[in-house]
DNA sequence: GGCGGCATGTAAGTTGTTACATGATTAA
DNA sequence: TTAATCATGTAACAACTTACATGCCGCC
């Protein structure tokens, strides 16, 4: 899978220039739900996409002032570029439905505190989903993205209410598998 | 994030002993929705954990007889402390929703390709699970953890099917965003 | 005066992918 | 007989994480 970091940039700078600090900050809010990167990926890309010609960067007085970058036409055509390649198919991995699939080894008691912590995670990344939703919706639209990144929030919302439902019904089979044990 | 492909192949073994491509083979066919491994994960660390003590090798005659892994006791233990360990939180990436979120720049058009993409793609997958749980209800229980197995199609289940309500929601918006553009 | 957040980075290590190589067996 | 699948690997690379280091700034 090539690497999607230097597009998450351009697509950031393509509204205003930001420095590293920043670009990192906002993926961290907005795109927690389903990205995710480390200054150690951020800040050396930062310098090849320079050396690239798809950003430039400039940098304040003296050795104290921190760093912005800008994008150029080239990165905005990177970008556009990108944005018409097919979707790499996602590798996902949940290491709670392996312990899942496994949890017969275990006892259900087990199984059911991770379901558990799930819930509670999960039950706060939906509520999150529908304040930024509703922030979204109070807000000016000034790049005419809104309808966008609204699709994006209901994904999120979406799925978070499958898990939630489907953590319910693993606390319940989970629950009566307990009984029954006890019972035995 | 520690690697977890050791406890993928213990849970595996926890069943019956097997070999490196049958393993391969069961993760590619029982995990597809939430998890994958390459040969070049599988093969070294099936060396690694000889080495360990966590499994044991036989190996047919000669040099073409394939080489069966079996779990041993210490297997089964280091098997079960993962599944008492908290669950790692996931860190899912979405290239679809990164490119919805951008797809300002481009036109709508360009994503709504990419939408039918996936809708089609999570059809199948949706499909394939239903008949995998008919498949689960038909077939005897000898490990009785089927209900676990079930929990986690029916994971399977529930978020693809949020996927397509998405896809379909997407869709919709994208289509009236056309409109309006030739409109225009 | 100290704490938290701002700001920039790097080194080392780990994990994971890809592409290739090899040869056996099996079914059309 | 030839293509597909079985079966086992490895080398090179790419991606990513973690931990650390440094110093500034504002505010309580």
């Amino acid at each position: 899978m090539a690497k999607k970091t230097p597009y998450v940039i351009l697509g950031l700078l393509s509204e205003e220039p930001l420095d590293g600090y920043d670009i990192k900050k906002r993926i961290d809010i907005r795109f927690r739900f389903f990205w995710n990167e480390s200054y150690g990926q951020i800040y050396p890309e930062l310098r090849n996409m320079v050396k690239l010609g798809w950003i430039t960067s400039e940098s304040g007085e003296g050795k104290k002032g921190k760093t912005v970058y800008a994008i150029t036409d080239q990165g905005r055509n990177e970008l556009k570029t990108w944005l018409h390649l097919p979707v790499e198919t996602e590798s996902l991995r949940l290491e709670i439905l392996l312990k899942m699939y496994f949890a017969s080894i275990g006892d259900p008691a087990l199984m059911r505190g991770h379901v558990e912590t799930f819930l509670a995670a999960h039950q706060k990344d939906l509520m999150i989903l529908n304040m930024f939703k509703k922030e979204l919706e109070t807000i000016e639209d000034p790049y005419q993205n809104h309808q966008y990144i609204l699709s994006v929030i209901d994904f999120g919302i979406k799925t978070n209410e499958a898990y939630l439902s489907w953590s319910q019904e693993a606390l319940h089979m989970l629950r009566s598998k307990e009984n029954r044990d006890e019972a035995k």
